[in-house]
Order: structure tokens, then sequence, then C-alpha cells
DNA sequence: CCCCAAAATGTAAACGTTTACATGCGCTTC
DNA sequence: GAAGCGCATGTAAACGTTTACATTTTGGGG
């Protein structure tokens, strides 16, 4: 368990009600400089620390955010994570974390045991629509939604440019004089992958490219996944001369195929990723990709969050976009 | 906040006493079918959920583990976490975490808040010395290191097993005739880094090959650390035959470096890494590596933690190794 | 039909804080 | 020197649970 002295401890041993102890542990109000310094001796040789549950059962508040994220590998998770807790850290709250989620009933049962547990929600449910289980939430419990659709519009929102990240890479390809592109798709019902989708798709039509099926390959978002679509690519008597995945893993596994099939990467076909993670500009040939501040999305959230626990009458609902830029590398070669 | 609704409320609306309603939420004791189904109506209808300070309040437990994390980015991070959190929530615990810790003050002020909101920590410091805050703590609060170096052995302890893998790897190496091995080293004093390097060395001392101070680089586990170690070794007029980096990303960093130079990987210089992250397979050549299980990492981490929680008699501290794998693939050639 | 044990439920104290309000004390001010 | 005021501190209620113990209800055997 965690302390065994009390705040009544330390009264005793230091001669003062447990209201000075109170208040001396807040920073908080009037104490005579003298009775702060005793206690806070007393307090430091008794090892106190207050009790976080008797305290949140007062004031009404846990001092905690919570964090839903879903089952997803990478670096992804890490550095949004790190946006969060830095951010969080400095606001002096807590960052109660769950992760890999199977599917909504889990959701809903580890929706049901933050509460009362956390004072606000950030949810990471790249799914296509707002999970059920949101609707158990009191109407007006603080809660963003990072990388969730939410076409309600009653939810305050944060999403990565997905669209136009992609429609920009794609439009830079087109710039190249590619007009067979292909673009390896991420999970069918994940948001950021549909996103990514529209986007390339918006970019083709507005070049007046019509739309081919057999050049979207479906993958998952894992280098496994890219790699068998390359494979699959590189067989095909007319091959495309780019392909754009839709993250960079998958990016890295169809280089890899390629290679494999004897292709040379960008002389015979383009490659194009979507995340710009680290590693992007280390692979042969460095990645070109589209670059997410992915810190920044969770300190973001995490800022809203904050304001809609402690100003909910200025705080307003809204959605917001972390915009997204184009890195070229030589992975797509140039004109 | 929270809830609004408490257990008196649903006590009332119920036609029940408090301590009746606590019984069906806890789903222990004695209660008729109809009182339970009658309860649990109520409670879903007014959007009950148990106050968790409250409970912890008398319950002296507060069903969350803490996790202290370090500065680290990369898939490390978020494999240990996911490990940590599925292994919690299979035991109905919640995940407390905090990570980038700049200094010791920092990792002080978080154990403080910590305190008193958990149940036990697991504490991710790669020092090579146990951080001096642990002295802060009860001297029987449930407490796991991971891949720290614990001289006095006073505290439950789990590590990678770096000597052996790089042992492993080193040995390998020099099967396939390297003498001239070199090591891009981790950060100073991170222990991971110092193991690993401790192996690498006794490897070569056991095959009868004298120190060589010129061919240990430092690094600080960053593909870019990576990078510029191998620039440096492949300006050497007399290069090393093989290159063993203390973990993949500088191992990728190399593979880039020696590209850029005009050297073949493995026919010029072999180039091995640690960790085995996804992505080993999928660079040019396909990297080999020391494999680690990163998230069996955090699983055993928290197995030890709710032990020494649940039943503090039986436990018994000790240290506990993780075990490595040796993966060749194309980036150390064959004999 | 009564009695008793067992089962179901109720009562109330306790957990460790915070905080509104009460108290006491030392100063200033007349 | 009394009155009044402000500051430092103390007192006690309240927060929402759990649980030991008390009480009521149930059901079965005589």
């Amino acid at each position: 368990m965690a302390a065994n002295a009390t705040i009544k401890h330390v009264a005793r041993e230091a001669g003062v009600s447990v209201a000075t102890v109170s208040r001396v542990m807040n920073e908080s109000s009037l104490v005579t400089e003298h009775t702060r310094v005793q206690v806070l001796e007393v307090a430091t040789r008794l090892g106190y620390v207050p009790h976080g549950g008797a305290r949140s059962l007062i004031t009404n508040r846990t001092s905690t955010i919570g964090v839903l994220l879903p089952d997803l590998y990478g670096e992804f998770f890490s550095e949004v994570i790190r946006g969060i807790d830095q951010t969080a850290r400095r606001h002096h709250y807590h960052v109660l974390v769950s992760s890999s989620h199977a599917d909504q009933k889990d959701i809903e049962a580890v929706l049901r045991s933050m509460r009362g547990r956390v004072d606000g929600l950030i949810l990471m449910v790249p799914e296509i629509q707002v999970p059920p289980a949101v609707a158990l939430l009191p109407e007006d419990f603080p809660l963003v939604l990072v990388n969730c659709s939410d076409e309600s519009g009653h939810h305050d929102a944060i999403t990565v440019a997905n669209y136009d990240g992609a429609y920009a890479m794609t439009m830079h390809l087109l710039g190249l004089r590619h007009r067979q592109i292909a673009m390896i798709t991420g999970t069918p019902r994940n948001l950021d992958a549909a996103e990514r989708l529209r986007g390339y798709r918006a970019a083709l039509k507005d070049a007046g490219i019509s739309p081919d099926g057999a050049l979207e390959l479906s993958g998952d978002f894992s280098e496994t996944s890219g790699f068998h679509a390359a494979v699959e690519l590189a067989r095909r008597p007319f091959r495309p001369s780019a392909v754009f995945a839709a993250n960079d893993a998958m990016a890295i596994g169809a280089l890899s195929a390629f290679r494999d099939a004897g292709l040379s990467v960008p002389n015979d076909v383009a490659v194009v990723g979507f995340d710009d993670i680290p590693m992007a500009r280390f692979v042969e040939p460095p990645l070109s990709s589209v670059h997410v501040d992915i810190s920044a999305l969770g300190e973001c959230a995490t800022l809203r969050l904050l304001q809609a626990m402690q100003q909910p009458e200025v705080h307003e609902v809204r959605r917001e976009i972390m915009p997204t830029t184009l890195v070229v590398r030589r992975s797509c070669g140039t004109q």
C-alpha cells in the first residue's frame, strides 16, 4: 500500500492541527513561515504522502486524465504518449493509460472502469465511427477524440490532415509525370487509412485520371503487408510507375520487395510513404514521406482536454486539424 | 468530474440500503437474484459508477500500478507498455504512466506524486545505478526494477540478457573469421549499453583478441549517431571488417552511411544490431540482430509486481533475466 | 404452528482529506 | 486601556465507499 503516515500523525507530531498541515501541503493560504518549515520537516521525517483517494473524494477531482489507445504497434504510440504525458505533467496531472482494445465491448469496459478515476479522457480510436461506448459517458464529460471521425460534431476532436497530406503527395507524384500510381491502403475500418485513400483518389481525379481499382491494394500498416502488396505489384505485366503506401512501415516493406524482385527504386518504380518516421531517411533509397508531428498531436489533445476540464464555461467544442508537410527524398526520384 | 450518482442515490432509488448496493457492485456475498438485477437496473439507469477514490480510501488499495519510463523514443517503449497494460488489465489493475524524466530531481518528484496513488511501481530506469530517489520509498513498497542495475539485491529486478546476447553475437562474428570488430556503443550511463559493451569485450577476450579502444565508437542509440559513427569508420585507412551496433536503430544508420561511402554490406563490412525491431528484416541487406521479446519483459515485470502486491508473504525478491536469441540475416554475411 | 438456523439486508463507523466557520491572539487606534 | 480588526490556527462536517455487526426475513423440522 501507499503511505502509512497520515495527516493526523503529522499534525500530532508537529503539534498543530490537521487543517494547518493540509494548508502547508497545499502551499495555500497564510501559514507562518515557522510553522511551515516545522510541518514540512515532520512530514519528510515521517515520509508522509497525502492519500490521493481521500483528496479526490472531497475535492471531487482526481488530477488524472485517462488515455485510451488503439492496439497499435510502432513509434506512433510512444510519440503520442510522450506528448500527452509531458503536457499533463507540466499541468500537474497524471496519466492513466489503457492500450490495445480488441473490440467495442473492450472499449466499453475500459471506459466504465476509468470513469470515477479520471477527470477527462483522450480517446484515440482511429475508427470510422465514434465508438458507441462514448454515449455511456455523461453529456458534459470532458473528452477529446483523436483521429476519430465524429460526424456529429458533438465532441472535441483532433485529427491529422491525412486527406491533405495524401493529396499533396499524390500531386507531387503526378508532377513527376507518374500516371499509374498504386496505393497500398491501411486497415479498412481505420480512419487515417480511409482519409489517406480519399486524398489519393481526389488528387487523381483532379488530374483527370480515372480511378482504377486494380491499383488499390489492401494492407494493414505492417511492414509485412507492404511487402506482400509490392510482391504482387512487381509480378504484374503492366506495373504502376509509382507506389504510395499509406504509412512508412508498409513503404519500407515495399522497398524490400521491389529490391528482391530486382527492380530499382526510384528508376523502375517510385515509392513513397506517410508519417515520416525517423527511420525513413536511413533506408535505401531514403524514403519520401508525409511528415506528421505526432508528439504535437498528443500535446494539442491534452491542452484541449485541460481547457475543457478547467474552464468549461470558456471552452467550446471544435475540431482541430494537425497539418502535415511533404518531405521529398530520393525514393520518388526527380523529374 | 466523474460520476454524479452516488451509491446512496442508487440505494434510495432501488429501495435498498447502501450496503446491499455495495455488495451487488462487488459481486460478492449473498444477494438475492431479484435484488441483484433490481439494483443493477437502477445503477445503469442512473449511470452510477463507483468513486475510485472513496473505494481506495477504505480498502487501502488503488488497483493501480505506476510505471516510470525513461525518456526513450522508438518501439521499445510502446512494446513494453503493451505488455504491462495487457497483463495489468487481465488482473483488473490500472496503469498510471509517467515518461520522459530529465534527471534525478524529476524522478523524485514523479515518485512522490505517484505514491498514495498506486499500489506498486515498475521502474524502468536504464541507469547504471539505482536512482537515489528509490530510497525515499517505504522499505516494503512493492517495486520492480527493469533494466536497472541493482547491486544491492534489495529489489526485484528484471533485465534483458544484454551481456549474453552481445557475447553470442560477437562470437558469431568471430566464427565468421572477423578479427577487427568495431562496436558502436549506446549512451554511456545506460545499463543496456554498458552490458552489451561488456559482452562484446568478453567475447573478444575469450577469442584471444586484445581490446582496441579505437574500435569502440560512442553512439546514443539514435539512427543519426550510428550513421556518424559509421562515416567515421568508413574513412579510416584500416577499416574493421565488422561493426556491431548496440541497437538496431544505430545499425540501420550505419548501413546507410556505408552505402553512402560506396561500401558493400556484408562484403566490405559486416553490420549487426541488437533488439531485432520489426524493421530489421526489411532493410537492405536484412539485418542480423539479437532478438529481445520486449512485450514479454513488460508482462514479466507486471506479474512479479502483482505477486509482490498480492502475496507479499510468498513473494521473494530476486533478479530475473530475459533471454535473447540470435537472429542471423544477410547483413553479416556467411563464412 | 413455533422455534431456530441460515440467509438476506440494514446500520453505522471508519478511511484521510479539505474547508467553512469559529476561535484566539497580537496590533493598531482611539 | 478598551475596542476592533486581521491573521494564524483549530474544530468539525462532509465526501462515497466498505464492512463488522445487528437486525430482519426466510424456510424447514419438530
